[in-house]
Order: C-alpha cells, then sequence, then structure tokens
DNA sequence: ATCCTGACTG
DNA sequence: CAGTCAGGAT
C-alpha cells in the first residue's frame, strides 16, 4: 500500500550493521546461521534484562545445559538454581517447559505462529526467533526497536498507545527488499541500533546510519522520544524473615510455592508481606522455632508493583525441628536464591549493625520489642516462644 | 494486573 | 545513595 520513501533506509542500516555489529556469545559468526537453542535461549534471558546482565549467566547455563537434551532431562530445581539472580523466574520455569515441548517434537518449528504457542515465547521472542534462526521476513519490536522506529518515523502518542502504530511500521519495514534478502540482520541491526546509537537518554545522532532520515532527529525531538505513560505509584509492604542456624552451621531454608511471586524460589523463612509493618511480638510468632532472636538489620527491595521492607531476626539452636531444609551456611551458592534473599544473608552473615542507626527515624520493630520487653540493657537478645498455630 | 533486577540519575 | 528506569509474557 504504501511506497517505499526511503529506499536505501536499510541498505544504510545493514552497512553500518556489517561494521558495527556487536559481538554476542550468542550471535552466529557473519554469514552462519545461528543455532536456534542458542537464539531462545539468549532471547529468554534478555526479556527485561540487560546483555550485559545476561552474559555471565549465559554462559554459565550453556556450559551447563549445553543443548535442548540437557535442558529438558533437567531437574527444575536445577534450572531454577542457574537462573537465581536473573529475575523473573517464570521465565525459567517457561524455559524448562518449553524445553521439554521442544525436546519432545523433535526440534523448534520456524515460524512465528507455532514459536508463538510455545511456554514463554510472545509475539516478539517468536518474531526474534523465526527471523534470527529461521530467517523468516519477521522484524521483532523490542523496547529497543520501539525506540527506534519511534524516533525514525517521529511517533509521538505516548506508549503503549503507539505499540499498534509502530508495529504497522515494522511490518512495513520487514518486507522491504534489504529486509528480505537479510531477516536476521536486519533485526540484530536494530537491536544494536537501539542499544549503542539510539540510546534512551543521549543518542548519538552523529553517527546514526538513520542521520538525516529521522524525523525526530529534524525535528529536535529525538531524545524525548518515546513518550511513556506515566506509572502509577508503587505501594509499600512489610515482612520479617528468619536466619536460623543450628550446631552444625546450617541454616533453615524453606521453598516458596510454584506460583506466584518468587515462585518456586528459595527463602528464608518468614512472616507473610503486608500493607502494615509487622511488630516484633507479631513477627516473632510466625518465627520457625523458639528460640534467642536478636534482630538482624533490615533490608529493602523494590518489585514492580510494589516496595518491601524486610526486618530480620538470627538466632542459633542446637538442632532445627522445624518445616522446611537446611543448608550449610557456606553453600548458599548453590540454592536458588533470588537477589532479595541474597541480600537478607549478606545482612545477617555481615553482621551489618541493624539499621536504622543513631539518628534514624523509623525504629524496627524489634528494638522497641526489646525495650518494651526490659529483659537486660541494651542489646540483650530477645528470648521468644512462638504461639502454636 | 503481576512478575525482578542492575544500571542510571539527580 | 535512594529513587527511578528499562525491559516482554501471562
Amino acid at each position: 500500500m504504501t511506497r517505499t520513501l526511503q529506499p536505501a533506509l536499510l541498505d544504510g542500516l545493514l552497512a553500518w550493521y556489517d561494521r558495527h555489529r556487536r559481538r554476542l556469545p550468542w550471535r552466529a559468526l557473519p554469514g552462519e546461521v545461528a543455532d536456534p537453542y542458542r537464539v531462545w535461549l539468549s532471547e529468554i534471558m534478555l526479556q527485561q534484562t540487560t546483555v550485559a546482565v545476561v552474559t555471565p549467566y549465559y554462559e554459565r547455563f550453556l556450559a551447563r545445559f549445553p543443548d535442548l537434551q540437557a535442558l529438558a532431562a533437567a531437574p527444575e530445581t536445577a534450572v531454577l538454581a542457574a537462573w537465581a539472580g536473573l529475575g523473573y523466574y517464570a521465565r525459567a520455569r517457561n524455559l524448562h517447559a518449553c524445553a521439554q515441548a521442544v525436546a519432545e517434537a523433535g526440534g523448534f518449528p520456524a515460524e512465528p505462529a507455532a514459536l508463538r504457542s510455545l511456554p514463554g515465547i510472545g509475539a516478539y521472542t517468536a518474531k526474534a526467533i523465526a527471523a534470527i534462526a529461521f530467517g523468516a521476513n519477521v522484524i521483532p519490536v523490542d523496547g529497543n526497536v520501539e525506540r527506534v522506529l519511534a524516533r525514525l518515523f517521529a511517533i509521538t502518542e505516548t506508549l503503549p498507545a503507539a505499540k499498534p502504530r509502530i508495529a504497522a511500521h515494522a511490518e512495513a519495514l520487514a518486507v522491504e527488499p534489504a529486509a528480505r534478502g537479510r531477516p536476521a540482520d536486519t533485526a540484530q541491526a536494530l537491536f544494536d541500533l537501539g542499544a549503542t546509537v539510539c540510546t534512551p537518554a543521549r543518542p548519538a545522532c552523529g553517527i546514526c546510519p538513520f542521520l538525516g532520515s529521522c524525523a525526530a532527529q529534524r525535528q529536535g525531538i529525538e531524545a524525548t522520544l518515546p513518550r511513556l505513560a506515566k506509572k502509577p505509584d508503587r505501594p509499600q509492604r512489610w515482612g520479617a524473615h528468619f536466619w536460623l542456624t543450628d550446631a552444625a552451621g546450617r541454616v533453615l531454608l524453606r521453598r516458596r510455592p510454584r506460583e506466584g511471586l518468587l515462585g518456586g524460589m528459595t527463602e528464608l523463612p518468614g512472616t507473610p508481606w503486608r500493607p502494615e509493618r509487622w511488630s516484633a511480638a507479631e513477627a516473632l510468632a510466625h518465627a520457625p522455632a523458639p528460640a534467642q532472636w536478636r534482630p538482624a538489620g533490615q533490608v529493602r527491595h523494590g518489585f514492580t508493583h510494589f516496595t518491601l521492607t524486610l526486618d530480620l531476626f538470627a538466632a542459633e539452636v542446637e538442632r532445627i525441628a522445624g518445616d522446611g531444609f537446611l543448608c550449610e551456611a557456606g553453600r548458599l551458592d548453590g540454592e536458588a536464591l533470588p537477589s532479595l534473599m541474597r541480600k537478607c544473608v549478606g545482612m545477617v552473615t555481615r553482621k551489618k549493625p541493624p539499621r536504622p542507626g543513631p539518628g534514624g527515624r523509623a525504629e524496627s520493630p524489634a528494638e522497641r520489642a526489646n525495650s518494651h520487653q526490659g529483659t537486660g540493657p541494651g542489646k540483650s537478645p530477645l528470648s521468644v516462644f512462638p504461639e502454636p498455630n
């Protein structure tokens, strides 16, 4: 329907790509075809995660699960442990489920629609795999591509309302002759341009292959695009978690429910998370065992849709008889601990003084209870016997 | 609407 | 150094 106004648009982009392409561990060498397993694995990891963070995870993951069969045959706990720290753990569970489905089928499908139906593969990832590993004439639109196209065509409507308009531009570009000739490179060129030149804050328009064609740059509005609808602010939630060790130096852990927040990941036992802070008495009613609990600091963590503050308590007992499982305190690296829990472990084991310091504002519930209970001068531990419940 | 983390920024 | 931002699937 629309005639091509800039026939050389993609030719310039591809010429730029030939000189400035990033070398990434999951990419094929120039002229070679990428391995679908590696493309898929990298694309799942790259969902919501930057290249710099993904790279070391990708290398370790690939060494541990070198191919589809190895991943499909692995226990889910091993996959989650290898993923720990990357976030959005539904990705790891879907990755494992997808590996089993694809191994069963004997390999990845090549069509975007078939890829799209697999666990963890949405519209973007389906097009990315189809274009990069199978040479399909499609342009996957991720955040980078969205930004590049919003600027190239000066789309001033706010996101996400502007998505259909941007998608239409991507579809028009995907069928141009230059893109048809090199579908994988076209997609990756747009990724690389967005990552290294057409950056969010200070785009380097002076070295951009689209300089002169870019509508936003001609209007001087490139740095303001794409426009984002403003986000609602995040509510606060509170919890308390417990570091309980035994005489052998093992710590009590438990596994979170498979579904939902941090699903299937390992955690220190604790209270539910709620909008109000837990008093010490309330919190310690959820302690995994009676013990001389002492306040062990506070950890703050931001999730997408709420901010969490955890009060920590620590205690030692001779022998642990609680729900959950034990792990040597020095071997927590092998556990599927999300970053939130790694912060907690770091706070407790580095024996940082509990926040807040002198002059701080929020008194921790532990400290409050400590003084109220008057169990002794200063910092004596709490003696607590949780109510059976 | 839910789901996490590291980089960036003021 | 705390707050904000970037980044797709379900």
